[in-house]
DNA sequence: CTTCATCGTTTACACGCGTAATCTTTGCCC
DNA sequence: GGGCAAAGATTACGCGTGTAAACGATGAAG
């Protein structure tokens, strides 16, 4: 159980092969380019350092590397919603709303979306 | 507006300011003592790094000070949950609900608390 | 084969953070 | 008034992070 922590430039490398898949560090670097104006040797390093943290995998194909993501997106939301959710709301998901929700940034689509949530789980 | 960000260790100092209101520094260095095992030192250095970042201020009282949180709770709850909103779930409070909710980590209490919320939001 | 371009690896460096010891000032007691 | 204790300020130091340049290896092209 590898509970190495992903930092946040780290998390944008990650994300684009979340969503691309297996990819080269070219690839990776075209793609991290549209939201983070890095150079390549950024990202370079931030592959090198999710490698060592064993969060991706980079497999030889000819003479460059394929990278693949060994974390799970899901895991790794779990991972920072649950630390956050621990240190400020006690653990527990229903405080965090209630704190929107004191707030007014709850969006109608947010309100309506939960209301599903809940009576799916009632169904059950 | 100090937009300054509140690093986990200053978080802790901060959360006896909220607790306790004002207090000398002494009380702060007690009250901490209870879940961290901090030197006084170091809970120095703390309130004098959040009077830096304005997230504290002091007011001299004979020979010492009395050090009152500026910044509020709610405030910085806001922000970093937020924050976390913004990185993870596209700034919406649903879709994390919903991760939370997929690997069945609503408690029964969340789900009548959530459904407690919304009926509120509606009867609005 | 030699040369060059391309990948990946190493090294760099400033900054914030966690953690704390030390220094300095200053009010208080004798 | 001089020394001491307490409070705050300064300095410290290793580590992760954001950001990147420099270096080294190696396959491809001539």
């Amino acid at each position: 159980m590898s509970a190495e922590s992903i930092s946040e430039a780290e998390s944008a490398v990650l994300a684009v092969l979340w969503e691309k898949g297996p990819a080269t560090a070219e690839e990776v670097v075209a793609a991290v380019a549209k939201p983070r104006a890095w150079q390549e040797s950024t990202v370079k390093t931030l592959l090198g350092r999710l490698l060592k943290k064993r969060a991706v995998r980079a497999e030889k194909v000819g003479r460059r590397f394929i990278y693949s993501p060994t974390l799970k997106r899901e895991e790794w939301l779990s991972r920072e919603s649950e630390s956050l959710l621990d240190r400020l709301y006690g653990g527990r998901v229903a405080p965090l709303v209630a704190h929107f929700s004191r707030h007014r940034k709850l969006s109608k689509r947010d309100v309506r979306e939960l209301k599903h949530l809940i009576q799916e789980l009632e169904d059950e």
